[in-house]
DNA sequence: ATTCTCACCTGTTAGC
DNA sequence: TGCTAACAGGTGAGAA
């Protein structure tokens, strides 16, 4: 599923392939998408001049000066393709000016973005928390405070901090030692430290690996990422701990399915 | 204000 | 084997 890593490599992706061109014709909209907002209709003409991201969501800046508001949620993927064999999940098309590729978004789950921004995408936007690439220890000191909701439920609050999902909520919980249901308020200044720099790292690294592809996650090109292979306890259940050998064990935290190891992530309250 | 629960979707998998 | 139910997870609306 994209997060942080994902989402950033898609959007780098974008910058070097897609941004300068412009929109020659729209070849395929989804009503689902144009119920959203009618005036996809006219992104005909309009030129990508930019890609950004913030948390998980992609800004694309237009030389019209709009700008549209992408996220991935769970399924979403956007994709340049040479001639496009007709996906039914393909929820959106866009033929190039003086290119051969299309840009496509597709999304199993429909549960993706593709809109205007105005002012209440705007308003979502304004809402998120500190990028989570470059949190600090004493921003999450001050975040975590006297709050009794598990750690796990507070990573993943997107309004607290931004980027952060499940696979790498569990991951740098597990470098940073924390068990996922530890009140925010029982961690100590040492374990947020070792908790900011662990976010950070495998952000970072993520980042590097162009991300995880776990199902269904590529790149713009259609490569897969590379990070799956450095996972320690996302989808690792069963296996043997780096760290102390004990069996890395999955249950359920915050509603989501949550992967620790019970050696060396011990649960204090 | 904060935090929790549920709906949104559909492909895949577990269980009978 | 074939069916159904549960599951996967990011977000926001509404409830507590």
């Amino acid at each position: 599923m994209p997060e942080l890593p994902e989402v950033e490599t898609v959007v780098r992706g974008l910058n070097q392939e897609v941004a300068g061109f412009s929109i020659k014709s729209v070849t395929h909209i989804a009503a689902h998408l144009l119920k959203r907002d009618r005036r996809l209709k006219n992104l005909k003409g309009d030129t990508f001049s930019h890609f950004s991201r913030r948390g998980k969501f992609i800004i694309a800046e237009m030389e019209s000066g709009r700008r549209l508001l992408l996220h991935l949620r769970m399924s979403g993927q956007l994709l340049l393709e040479e001639r496009p064999r007709r996906d039914k999940h393909d929820h959106i098309v866009l033929s190039l000016a003086n290119s051969t590729r299309k840009l496509i978004f597709r999304d199993v789950r429909k549960f993706g973005v593709f809109e205007w921004i105005d002012g209440e995408q705007q308003k979502a936007l304004d809402r998120l928390g500190p990028e989570a690439t470059e949190v600090t220890s004493a921003e999450l000191r001050t975040l975590l405070h006297l709050s009794a909701r598990p750690i796990k439920a507070f990573l993943l609050d997107q309004h607290k901090i931004a980027g952060l999902g499940n696979i790498y909520v569990d991951e740098s919980l597990y470098r940073s030692r924390i068990h996922p249901l530890t009140p925010c308020r029982s961690i100590s200044n040492a374990e947020i430290g070792r908790l900011a720099r662990a976010i950070r790292y495998i952000l970072r690294t993520a980042i590097d690996k162009m991300g995880t592809t776990f199902d269904s996650y590529s790149g713009v090109n259609g490569n897969p990422g590379e990070y799956a292979s450095y996972l320690r306890v996302y989808g690792q259940r069963g296996e043997k701990c780096a760290r102390c050998s004990a069996e890395i064990v999955r249950t359920r935290v915050a509603g989501r399915g949550t992967h620790y190891c019970p050696g060396c992530q011990k649960l204090k309250t």
